[in-house]
DNA sequence: AGGCGAAAGTAAGCAGTGTCAACATCGGAG
DNA sequence: CTCCGATGTTGACACTGCTTACTTTCGCCT
């Protein structure tokens, strides 16, 4: 109880709790409005403009963390990965972020990308950047700029087409095989 | 002069009409509303709904359109492709028709889809088809599922990333052939 | 301590949206 | 010719993003 709820009419830290609760509605439900945001954080509707210039602020706000997010989760071990075999749980760990919270991915992506926001677009480097490496270091000898685009395209794609249930698997365990499959296919004699 | 205005009071063609108006508009601004439609159609803010169920009815039927103007895009010459650098190709033609219509695409693919609509998902599924029998035929004896999910993901994602602004190309013309590289990175040795 | 400017919140309102219910109009089948 | 169902219209409701103008509170300076 240290940045929370002082005196009733200022909040103590409205800024973080917008971005809280504007989250959790995008891992429940789906789409959300600066209103309901701002209801849920217990203020009036214009509060929110008060730490945010407009919609398309929050959500880049929003999507900032989730670039975060991504990045811890292919990350997560600490290690990059040192073979193609590696490479293919980058692209597991990925589609399963985009399965496991697809709101906050289509905010990620879906959007047509205001390159004004700092952080976003930091955020959003960042990860581009961890990919290039991981590739760069799995396939020294080759095009790494081609390389890296494949890579990353084909996981994004694939995280796309199973979000939009344009390809269908039955579980989350058949979607990782097939995501591993997919990856085997084509990256067998490469480097 | 056939189909179009005959009384004033009754349309003609609405429907047609209505379908008409919001893709040009989908093609020329961004986003549309059913009233701005309703609107550039010359009718009242309602009449749509004599002909479209809601807002995703009328989307699901754009989107439907555009499923059928990408097959036709990549099989434009009528032939599939019988080698790898024609997949390539289809790559190309795939990326490029997301670029040249990039809000029909977002529309085809960023919105949830509601799979209750028949003609989008039959639309769709031939595009599917299409592609998988274009890569069983590129590589016979690999296997068919997994190479056809990486190269319509493949495609997909390089798609999404360079509408997204995430992957960065001067030109037109450099985008095909960092997309090409891509592929041919990537299917080096395959089958 | 006290007061004062700026920061953070509220209230009212505008234009625009998707959608519904009730009403108007017209073309074509009987 | 008449009437009915398909097609369009009007009006309204709840909701949205956003602006303007007002109020409350915090924290710093003297």
């Amino acid at each position: 109880m240290s940045t929370s709820e002082k005196s009733g009419y200022h909040h103590g830290d409205l800024r973080a709790a917008l971005l809280t609760t504007a989250m959790q509605m995008l891992e429940a439900g789906e789409s959300f409005s600066l209103r309901a945001v701002a209801r849920g954080a217990g203020v009036s509707a214009t509060a929110p403009y008060r730490h945010f210039a407009d919609r398309d602020a929050l959500e880049s706000a929003l999507a900032g963390e989730g670039f975060r997010d991504l990045r811890a989760d292919l990350v997560g071990d600490g290690e990059l990965p040192a073979s193609l075999d590696d490479l293919a749980e980058f692209g597991v760990a990925y589609v399963s972020f985009a399965l496991r919270r697809p709101a906050l991915f289509r905010l990620m992506f879906g959007t047509p990308c205001d390159d004004e926001n700092d952080e976003r677009v930091r955020a959003a480097a960042a990860l581009n950047e961890l990919l290039a490496q991981a590739l760069a270091q799995v396939a020294p000898g080759a095009d790494a700029g081609a390389l890296a685009d494949a890579g990353w395209g084909l996981a994004h794609g694939l995280a796309c087409l199973y979000l939009d249930g344009k390809l269908v698997a039955g579980s989350s365990g058949e979607v990782e095989a097939r995501v591993r499959a997919a990856f085997a296919a084509v990256t067998a004699n490469v480097g």
